[in-house]
DNA sequence: TCGATTTATCTCGACGTCAAGATAAAGGAG
DNA sequence: CTCCTTTATCTTGACGTCGAGATAAATCGA
C-alpha cells in the first residue's frame, strides 16, 4: 500500500504563492483558468514540433484543416475561415496569400456574391493536411495517456460547458 | 420535467465534421485538446478586455504578477521570469526594458553573480498589479459561474494531470 | 430608386515574439 | 590553475498578428 503522493504542477505553486501574499483574495479561479492557459502554451509548442517534420507551420495547419473538414470541394470563404480559426481578417488575408503562393489553396471569386471570395484546397493541399493530421493525432493521444478514457470524457464535458457561452451565435472577430 | 438539451460547442461540430470526412481516424483527442486551445484563445481576449480598463497589457500583467507573487522585496531574475511566463529570453529582455521605461520595475546587477540581473517591482508597479489582479479575478469568477464548486475542482485536478509532465524539473525555454 | 446600413474582404503600419547567436561569468575536472 | 562546459542575459533580424481604416457590393426601408 503506497501513499497517493500529491503531485504538484506549476499552478499549485502559483496559487500557494498568492495565498501567502494576498490571503484576502480567493484565487480559486486560477486553478482552472491558469491551467488552461498554460496547457495551451505547452500544446502549441508540441504542435509546432510535430509539424516541423511535415515542413508545415501551425497556422498553415489551422487553415488547411478547416478547409479539409468542410468536405468536398474543400471550399470556404475567408470569413468562415477566420471564424473557424479565431484570427482577425487581416491575418487571414495574409495567411491565404501565403498558402496560395505555396500552391496549397486557390482563390476564386464567389459566383453568388461579388464582394466575396472562395478559398479551395488543391489536391496537394489535401495530401499535406491529411498526413500532418494523422501525425498530430498520434502525438496528442500520447499527451492524454495519463488520463483514463472516462476521465478524458469528463474533462471534455467540463470544458464544453465553459466554451459554450463563447461559441454561442454572437461572437464576431473582424 | 424538461429534457437535458445537449448543448453543442464549436468543437462538437468540428469533431462531427472530421467523423464525416475521415471515419477511419479516431479524433477523440480533439475533444479535450482542441477545447483547451480554443478556450485559451477566448480567455486571452477576455483578459485583454479586462486589462484595458487598467491601461495595462496582458504581457505586462504576466510579468508583474510573477514578481508580485515572489513576495517582498518583489524581486526575481530574468531567467526565473521567463520560466514563469513561458516566453523566450529575447522576449523577456524586451518586456523588462519596456516595464523599466514605464517605471514599474527596476533592473539592478545581482550582487552574488556578475552575469546576472535582478528585476524588482517599484511601489507603482505593486499598486498597478494589485488593482488589475483583483479585477481579473472578478471577471474570471464569472466565466466559471457555469460550473459548480465541485466541478471546478474536478476540472482543475484533471488539467493538473495533463500539466504535470510539462512542469516537471526538465523544461527549458531559452 | 435613393440613401443608409450592413457585410465581406483587403491594405497597411505598428508591434511583440521567436530563434539563433554573441557575450560574459561561474563551476568543474584534472 | 587552466580549459571546457554550463549558465545567464542580451542583441538582432525575420516574421506573424493585430487593429484601424479603405473599398466595394448587397440589403433594407422609405
Amino acid at each position: 500500500m503506497t501513499f497517493q503522493r500529491p503531485v504538484e504542477d506549476e499552478v499549485d505553486r502559483l496559487v500557494a504563492a498568492w495565498k501567502q501574499e494576498r490571503p484576502d483574495l480567493d484565487v480559486t479561479p486560477l486553478e482552472v483558468l491558469s491551467r488552461v492557459s498554460r496547457l495551451s502554451r505547452h500544446l502549441e509548442r508540441a504542435r509546432r514540433a510535430a509539424f516541423a517534420s511535415h515542413d508545415m507551420e501551425s497556422w498553415e495547419f489551422d487553415v488547411l484543416t478547416a478547409l479539409r473538414r468542410a468536405g468536398e470541394p474543400y471550399e470556404l470563404s475567408p470569413g468562415a475561415l477566420l471564424r473557424a480559426t479565431l484570427v482577425t481578417s487581416g491575418t487571414m488575408t495574409n495567411r491565404i496569400d501565403r498558402l496560395a503562393a505555396a500552391g496549397l489553396v486557390i482563390r476564386r471569386p464567389d459566383p453568388e456574391d461579388r464582394r466575396g471570395v472562395l478559398v479551395r484546397l488543391t489536391p496537394a493541399g489535401v495530401h499535406r493536411v491529411d498526413a500532418a493530421f494523422a501525425d498530430l493525432l498520434r502525438r496528442e493521444r500520447e499527451l492524454l495517456a495519463g488520463l483514463e478514457q472516462h476521465e478524458q470524457q469528463a474533462l471534455a464535458a467540463l470544458l464544453r460547458t465553459l466554451l459554450v457561452p463563447f461559441d454561442a451565435p454572437d461572437a464576431a472577430t473582424h
